[in-house]
RNA sequence: GCUGACGUAGCUCAGUUGGUAGAGCACAUCCUUGGUAAGGAUGAGGUCACCGGUUCAAUCCCGGUCGUCAGCUCCA
C-alpha cells in the first residue's frame, strides 16, 4: 500500500497509508482533535470526518468554532429535529431544512398547527433521539431509484425537488440517521450524539420555495450546540440584543414613537430624535455640498401624467396610495422622487460640458407596504430617502458609481460602521433595457467593485427591473440585514421621459442616469444607528452632551451659571434641576446615556471648576470649565466616536 | 397580505378558571439639602386596544377590526 501525503493548516504534514479515514488521522494528532471535528476540509471540500483519503491532499479539522464546522453541525441538527418530527408527528410531510447563518430550520406540511409546547416536546425527542447517538449514513441512488423510494404520497416536496435534479454529473445521495431518510447532499456529523443542547426558537408559516403563491408549510427555526456553556452563551446575546433594540431605546430615550390611532408605519420624531436627525442630515449636506453634488427640493405629489411616463403606474402600482382628486385630476403621493428630480433636468437643453450632475434631496416619500413587514423604524410607510440621480455620459459611469461607493464607505465610516455588505444585483426575470446593456452595466458594476478592492456578493436576479444595482446591507442587533446603501443604473427613465444632452459631436445623445441613497432612509439609518450605539451617542450626535448636576438645591445657582457657559459655547447642556441626591441624578444620566455630567458642589464652586464623569467610565476628574470646553468641543468638531 | 403568539396605568409587568383591577418606576405635593448608579411620606392616574356576540353579569368565553412581535413573501 503506497503512502500519501496529508497537509495541515500550519504548513506541517505527515504521511499515511491510502485510505485511511479523517478520523483517524485526526485520532494520531490528539485524541481531543477526533472528539472535537465535526467534519473535515479535503483541499477545500467538506466533508464527513469518516471519508477515507485515497491521495494526498490539504486537510484541515472543523470544528465547532469554525464557520463551515458549525454549519455542519446545524446542519445535521435540522435532520434530527425532523427525525423527531416524524417520530410525534407521523403524518408529516417534509420540505427542507438548511443550516442558516444562526442555527437551522425545516419545512414541513402538518395538518395541526404546533404550538410552543410542541416545541418543548420535539426539542425533548431531539435530545433522546441524540443519545442514541446513530451515524448518518450516506447512500447514493439513481433518479428513478430516488423517486421511487420518497413516492408520490409518501414525500410530495421531496418527489417535486428530485424531479428537478439533473443527475447526469452526479448521483443523488440521501442520508440516514436511524429510523429517518432524507435527501441530502451533505455532509453530516458521524453521529446524531454530537448534539447535546438544544433549543427550538419559533414556529411560523414559510411558503413552500418562497412562493407566496404555494402552500404555506410550518418551520421551526432551532439552535444547538456540543456545549452548554455556547448555550448560554447564544441566550445571554439574545437578551442582549433586546436591550439594543432601537425600538426599546427609542421609548427609553424618549426619541420617536409610532401610534397605532395614528396610522401604522408612520414616525414620529421626538425633540431628541429629531436634534439626532438634525446632526445627521447636517453632516450629509455638507459632505455633499463638498462632494460635488447640488441639493434640490421637490413637491410630495404629482399628477399622474407623470407617473404614468415614468412607469411607476404600471409597475409600482401596488406600493402607491390611492390617488386624490384635484381639480379633476388624478395626485399621486410620491413613493420615489426620481421623476420631479428628471422635470429639472428637462427645463432646459443640456450640453456635455453639464455632465455629470449630481442632485441631491432629503426627499420624502409614502409607499403602501404590507401590514406584516412593517417593523419599528427599519420598515416604515413614510421615510425620508437621502437620494439622488446622477445624470451623465456613458463613459462617465463607471467613475461615478465607484465615486459612490466611496462616498457611501465614507459615510458609513464617520458613524463608526466598518462592517458593511456588499452586494451587487443582477438582471431580474420581468426586466426592462437590451441584455448587452444590461451585461456592460452588470460588469462595470462588478469592475467598479473590484477597482476599490470592496469583496461583495452577487444578488443573482436581484436587481431592479430598470437596471443592476449595487447594494450595502448593515446587520442589526439581532443580526438581521437590513438593505441601507443603494446604487443603481437606469435605462428606463432617461428613455421614457426622452431626456438628451447634446453631445461634443454636436448631436443629441440619451445620458446615463444612476440612482444612489447612501443612508438608505433617515428611518432606517437612525434604526441601526441606534443599534449600533445602543443609545449611547457619541458626543457629536447625542441629544444631550452635557447634564449639569448641582450636588444640592445650594448650588443651583452655580450649576445655572455653568450650563449657560457651557450653552454659549455651543454645547447642548441641561442643568438638572431636580431636588434629588446626587446618586439619584446621576444614576437616572446614565441611564439617559449622556456622554458627559458636570457634578458642581462646594468644592468646586470654591475653586470655580467642575466635577467631571463620563458615561460608563465614571469620574474623570477636576476640570477648568474653559478646559472641558475644548475638550468637549474638539470631540464634538472632529466627530469622535467613543 | 400569509402563519402563529400577543394587546391590563405614561413605562415594565402581576392578576381575575366570568362578579367592573394591582405592583415597581415615572408624575404631583410635602419632608429631607445630600459628593459619583435609586432618601422618605402622601396623592393622583385604568371604558383591562376597539366593535359586536353569548351571559343575570365580559377585562376574562366566541367572532370581527386595529395594532405589536417572530417568521414567510416583498423592500430603503
Amino acid at each position: 500500500m503506497s503512502l500519501i501525503k496529508i497537509t495541515f493548516p500550519d504548513g506541517n504534514s505527515k504521511e499515511f497509508e491510502q485510505n485511511i479515514t479523517a478520523y483517524e488521522i485526526a485520532k494520531s494528532i490528539s485524541s481531543r482533535l477526533a472528539d472535537d471535528a465535526l467534519a473535515v476540509s479535503i483541499n477545500g471540500n467538506i466533508r464527513e470526518i469518516s471519508t477515507p483519503l485515497t491521495e494526498s491532499a490539504n486537510v484541515k479539522f472543523l470544528t465547532f468554532d469554525d464557520a463551515e464546522g458549525k454549519h455542519v453541525y446545524w446542519h445535521s441538527s435540522s435532520h434530527l429535529m425532523a427525525h423527531a418530527i416524524q417520530a410525534l408527528f407521523p403524518e408529516a410531510r417534509f420540505g427542507v431544512g438548511p443550516a442558516i447563518e444562526t442555527g437551522f430550520y425545516y419545512d414541513f406540511d402538518i395538518n395541526t398547527q404546533l404550538t410552543d409546547d410542541d416545541l418543548r416536546k420535539i426539542e425533548a425527542k431531539m435530545l433522546e433521539l441524540a443519545q442514541q447517538n446513530s451515524p448518518f449514513v450516506r447512500q447514493e441512488l439513481s433518479k428513478k431509484d430516488a423517486l421511487a423510494y420518497f413516492g408520490e404520497v409518501k414525500d410530495p416536496y421531496k418527489v417535486e425537488i428530485i424531479s428537478e435534479i439533473d443527475d447526469t454529473a452526479n448521483a443523488i445521495s440521501i442520508y440516514k440517521e436511524g429510523e429517518f431518510t432524507d435527501l441530502c447532499t451533505g455532509p453530516h456529523l458521524p453521529g446524531t450524539g454530537k448534539i447535546k443542547f438544544v433549543r427550538l426558537l419559533s414556529v411560523s408559516g414559510s411558503y413552500w420555495r418562497g412562493d407566496e403563491k404555494n402552500k404555506q408549510l410550518q418551520r421551526i427555526y432551532g439552535v444547538t450546540f456540543p456545549k452548554k456553556k455556547m448555550l448560554d452563551d447564544y441566550l445571554a446575546f439574545l437578551e442582549e440584543a433586546k436591550k439594543r433594540d432601537h425600538r426599546k431605546i427609542g421609548k427609553a430615550l424618549d426619541l420617536f414613537s409610532i401610534h397605532e390611532e395614528a396610522g401604522a408605519g408612520l414616525i414620529y420624531w421626538h425633540p431628541k430624535g429629531a436634534r439626532i436627525r438634525l446632526e445627521v442630515e447636517d453632516f450629509w449636506r455638507k459632505a455633499h455640498l463638498d462632494g460635488g453634488y447640488e441639493l434640490l427640493y421637490s413637491p410630495h405629489m404629482g399628477k399622474s401624467w407623470l407617473w404614468e411616463t415614468s412607469g411607476h403606474l404600471k409597475t409600482y402600482n401596488e406600493n402607491m396610495y390611492a390617488p386624490m382628486k384635484v381639480d379633476e385630476q388624478d395626485y399621486f403621493i410620491k413613493p420615489m422622487n426620481c421623476p420631479f428630480h428628471i422635470m429639472i433636468y428637462k427645463t432646459k437643453l443640456r450640453s456635455y460640458r453639464d455632465l455629470p450632475l449630481r442632485w441631491a434631496e432629503l426627499g420624502t416619500v409614502y409607499r403602501y407596504e404590507k401590514s406584516g413587514v412593517l417593523h419599528g423604524l427599519m420598515r416604515v410607510r413614510g421615510f425620508t430617502q437621502d437620494d439622488a440621480h446622477i445624470f451623465c455620459a456613458h463613459e462617465q459611469v463607471e467613475s461615478e458609481v465607484i465615486r459612490v461607493v466611496e462616498f457611501a464607505r465614507d459615510m458609513w465610516a464617520a458613524f463608526g460602521f466598518t462592517e458593511l455588505k456588499f452586494y451587487v444585483s443582477t438582471k431580474p426575470e420581468k426586466a426592462v433595457g437590451a441584455d448587452e446593456d444590461w451585461e456592460k452595466a452588470t460588469a462595470s458594476m462588478k469592475h467598479a467593485m473590484d477597482t476599490l478592492g470592496l469583496p461583495y456578493e452577487i444578488d443573482e436576479g436581484g436587481g431592479a427591473f430598470y437596471g443592476p444595482k449595487i447594494d450595502i446591507k448593515i446587520k442589526d442587533a439581532l443580526n438581521r440585514e437590513w438593505q441601507m446603501s443603494t446604487v443603481q443604473f437606469d435605462f428606463n427613465l432617461p428613455e421614457r421621459f426622452d431626456l438628451r444632452y447634446i453631445g461634443e459631436d454636436g448631436k443629441e445623445h440619451r445620458p446615463y442616469m444612476v440612482h444612489r441613497a447612501l443612508l438608505g432612509s433617515i428611518e432606517r439609518f437612525f434604526g441601526v444607528l441606534i443599534e449600533h450605539f445602543a443609545g449611547a451617542f457619541p458626543p457629536w450626535l447625542a441629544p444631550v452632551q452635557a447634564a449639569v448636576l448641582p450636588v444640592s438645591q445650594n448650588f443651583l445657582e452655580y450649576g445655572k451659571e455653568i450650563t449657560e457657559q457651557l450653552k454659549k459655547a455651543g454645547i447642548r447642556a441641561e442643568l438638572d434641576e431636580k431636588n434629588e441626591k446626587i446618586g439619584f441624578k446621576i444614576r437616572l444620566w446614565e441611564t439617559e446615556k449622556v456622554p458627559y455630567m458636570i457634578i458642581v458642589g462646594e468644592k468646586e464652586m470654591n475653586s470655580k471648576s467642575i466635577s467631571v464623569r463620563q458615561h460608563k467610565k465614571g469620574d474623570i476628574g477636576a476640570f477648568a470649565v474653559d478646559a472641558f470646553i475644548a475638550k468637549l468641543n474638539d470631540e464634538i468638531t472632529n466627530k469622535l466616536i467613543n
